[in-house]
DNA sequence: GGATTACGTCCATTATAGTAGACAGTCAAT
DNA sequence: ATTGACTGTCTACTATAATGGACGTAATCC
């Protein structure tokens, strides 16, 4: 028997069982809706071991969150309250390119993220990262190509795009200036 | 040999290669910085093993992003564009608030709709309107009184509310400036 | 040409994640 | 009191994560 010290781990143990027991469930009830062993979630709850991406996508569906927000830090947000200063947010220095997760949805299976790609700059996707994903971008300021296989939409300030089924693609911004939008994500449940 | 099937894994080994690759380092010089072994973050990669929480802290930390961010779906892409322009929109010429659909999802449940709330004016809502609804409010603008039941929220630019359970309320802009806020509507399946 | 270095992947081994079933305890119904 | 259902943890086992070193390939230098 070994206690795990990282923090990661440490972090996912708390979090997990508050998770759990504010829905009310045994150990059991979560196994059951999760596919992963009541043995492994105690384990887990207990921090004596260290669940696997595969386990972590289980349990987060189970839970009607993204792993994303499972792992999320900020979510001790009271009253539903994501302040600026407080969303998670990651740039490449080198590029420009900016990252902010305005909302990880606890309480509903929403994500806003807000994006903003340099001038230009591009982003590539491919189809496997985004599998089973309901989303949509809305341009928030300058201009926004989108390729996919071989089609290119050309969105302005404002326009908003509802995606389909997943195919690689790539997001540029060949302007002068940067390029602003949101990224809202409907999780399934 | 095993190719990893599941969504949350597979995210992974594509976002992890960017984040690399976007860095420029080789997988030597990420196994250095994050203290996994270069064949498991090979690995990873190849969606041939499903890393643990440890190893995604350890990973996470080299990239200098949160664990949450890495696993984070914020990318996308494709077709169903609404231009700016076709985008219905409401005014009420008297107080100058202002709606407009940025999107009424056919593939998926959201609706993302922009809202301008002029200087003093105010917008009530009562719960029976957003009932079996879910949602979300970004401020994109200025700031933003939010009433629900005997609650207030303060919301500044930048700041985003997920709501609870439906219970009446009201958007208020007591400020001197024009507020403009975004509703992002989950519609229950 | 050969020697050196760096790259990503392969391989055998160790460590541990993850499981099914057993266990001890609790609680409600009879 | 007994019984049955439920709870979280323990146990022995299987599956696989994670490693260090080896390998084949490519690029560079002498």
């Amino acid at each position: 028997m070994t206690i795990i010290e990282d923090d990661t781990t440490a972090y996912l143990s708390a979090r997990l069982r508050r998770e759990r027991e504010s829905r009310g469930w045994s150990l059991g009830q979560f196994a059951e809706k999760s596919g992963v062993s009541k043995a492994m979630i105690s384990k887990i709850e207990r921090g004596e071991a260290s669940p696997t991406a595969t386990v972590l996508g289980r349990l987060s569906g189970a839970l009607s969150v993204t792993v994303s927000a499972l792992l999320s830090r900020t979510d001790a947000v009271h009253h539903g309250v994501r302040r600026y200063a407080q969303q998670p947010a990651w740039s490449d220095p080198e590029t420009g390119y900016d990252r902010r997760q305005v909302l990880s949805g606890q309480k509903i299976p929403l994500e806003l993220v807000e994006v903003t790609l340099p001038a230009g700059q591009k982003v590539t996707m491919p189809a496997a990262a985004y599998s089973f994903i309901q989303q949509a971008i809305w341009v928030l300021e300058g201009s926004l190509l989108f390729h996919q296989g071989d089609r290119v939409h050309h969105l302005d300030t404002g326009d908003c795009l509802e995606l389909g089924p997943p195919q690689d693609c790539m997001f540029e911004n060949k302007t002068a200036e940067n390029c602003r939008y949101l990224v809202a994500v409907v999780r399934s449940a």
